[in-house]
DNA sequence: CCCTCTCCTTGGAACGCTCCAAAATACCGG
DNA sequence: CCGGTATTTTGGAGCGTTCCAAGGAGAGGG
């Protein structure tokens, strides 16, 4: 409404001190006589007096501020991990900066270098499209903290993830148990937690003497990936009594396929997904996954952060969280028991 | 690596010029000569110079940042939202800063605090808790947009909104046309969408002669509120042949209740939620709403934000949108026309 | 060879705040 | 009422940029 707003400056004129005196009297400093105190923050209120935060940073050479990459938001997961993380961050009096590289990398990497001119005092990577030498980069001049993909290591980094090979291992084991031999899979790209997990697919049928009964098809970790290999599946090859998709989200699409090729869930098709995002939960879908912790990987990332921030120099750690298995409704006997 | 981080007087030194005019040449200024400007850059790429975005940002007065407010994130709406206003933002060349007061009122207005003394040029407000009067105070310091909620105006605020009456009648005609008259509502609670929804879901029952038929039960929005609600409805009323639920994430949990109490849907129930939000359209919920332009209307927010801080003093204004009727796989004619 | 006129380049003053050393005031016992 | 100590308060020097008025250097004209 007024001209300017109103500095510190102001307020120290208002209040007939000087301007350092404001600036400890509104910092709540214990140095400062009461009357002083009083008159500075009467004077502030009266002005409308907002600190100006901009200021402050440059001052005192902190940012208060935490970036936060995140490069897609149609998977579920990435909100919930952000979720996670805010929350901490802010708890901890600090602001988020959230960029998003919007599946580029070139622009991914200027968004990031923007935060890093912010002076961001750390950074959180929850998904991304760079090259584990280019986060070394950034790494090398802020905290950082990956999320969600593995084997990115550096001096400066650290990652928080869950275990892959246990949960894969334990969605088979799930399959297993249930009495399935015929099982297939629908894997999800060149990512790590993708690779992994078809590789202990593989490596469990394997081990069960079922490597006859192998059978990938690849999906993208989206819906349509999972609906596309799925009907390829189902056209190809004999119908599996189990199907373990790599995520969820594809997993819903797997469901789909099935539905539409007149399969019913779980008598005829076992559908096990993995992530654990909320709508799985859902009762109308109601999808046996494999859980990841998705709020707590956020929030550890976080807290990992800023005990690093502390001046901890920690060499770059990886924190393993362990997954769940949810059983829900879409797995079941293998029908061919109940025959 | 280097103990201090550069500054543009390092830079200066090394290229053996002054600071201003590798400030200058950095920013790209027409009046460097060739020679110069390349020994400067040269200079900072050795150093690895990277300019203080806060620095710069007290020096010209401008943060080149918009923040917005996000209270929750379990309804997928809000993260479409925020994804559509972000590329926008983005575009601007602009960054994000992000909060949510975590549905505390006084959280929200601490964190909205925080921005305003960030010196944020805009704020976009996507879903808050806060009292029309605290918006309009917000607004008196820097342009803001309201996204989702209808009736807040002021000389500083911008709203972008769909039209929920146009959308709830949509729903209703559709249902009508079908042959629908038994025909109940769970509600969404006292904001403003809900509060609409259900004043047509009435007027239409109303303009029908079926004012008898009217049936409210009062969900909150969530996948819980819907199922909850619906429970009572199916063991208290008459069974209707359709349900229009206030939102999706609570036409969900209609969907789940109806399941559970042994119905099918759309063959002995319709249902039809509001919103439009993406995992409603997986092939295996498959469900029939009102579909509002999430991500255009995040991207309209920040487009008419900037508008407004290009220094047109235009008088608050609300965009309304039209939303749309997507017919999937919940509604049919009722079982009755069958028999 | 001097004088303008462009082009480039420069030092210094902001921007609004924090921090620090030093100054001012208050308080206390004798 | 004094010296000394404890408590408050203050001016000034940054923080890393941008902006601006003014300075320097060639170039072209007379």
């Amino acid at each position: 409404m007024s001209d300017k707003k109103p500095t510190i400056h102001d307020v120290a004129a208002r209040a007939g001190v000087s301007k350092s005196l404001v600036s400890l009297a509104l910092r709540g400093s214990s140095k400062v006589s009461d009357a002083s105190r009083e008159s500075i923050e009467r004077a502030a209120a009266e002005l409308g007096y907002r600190p100006n935060a901009t200021a402050r940073s440059l001052a005192d050479r902190r940012s208060r501020t935490i970036g936060i990459n995140m490069a897609e938001i149609d998977n579920p997961i990435f909100p919930q991990m952000l979720s996670g993380a805010h929350a901490v961050i802010r708890e901890r009096g600090y602001n988020t900066m959230l960029v998003s590289g919007e599946r580029d990398p070139l622009v991914e990497f200027g968004e990031l270098t923007k935060l890093l001119e912010f002076q961001v005092e750390g950074l959180i990577l929850i998904s991304h499209r760079m090259s584990g030498s280019t986060i070394r980069s950034l790494a090398s001049d802020v905290p950082t903290v990956v999320l969600t993909l593995r084997g990115i290591n550096g001096p400066g980094i650290d990652s928080v993830t869950s275990d892959d090979e246990a949960g894969a291992r334990m969605a088979m084991r799930h399959l297993f148990d249930l009495g399935h031999t015929a099982i297939a899979h629908i894997s999800g790209g060149s990512l790590e937690p993708s690779v992994v997990r078809e590789r202990i697919y593989r490596e469990e049928m394997t081990a069960a003497g079922l490597e006859a009964e192998i059978s990938v098809y690849s999906g993208d970790l989206t819906n349509e990936g999972g609906l596309r290999a799925t009907r390829e599946l189902l056209s190809t090859s004999k119908t599996p009594t189990a199907i373990f998709a790599s995520n969820d989200i594809s997993a819903l699409g797997v469901m789909s396929a099935c539905l539409e090729h007149g399969l019913s869930v779980p008598d005829d098709v076992s559908i096990i997904g993995y992530d654990g995002v909320t709508i799985g939960a859902l009762r109308s879908i109601s999808l046996t996954t494999i859980s990841q912790p998705l709020n707590t990987m956020g929030a550890l990332a976080a807290e990992r952060l800023f005990d690093r921030m502390d001046g901890k120099k920690i060499k770059g750690r990886s924190i393993v969280l362990e997954p769940e298995l949810v059983v829900r409704g879409t797995t079941a006997p293998p029908a061919d028991l109940h025959r």
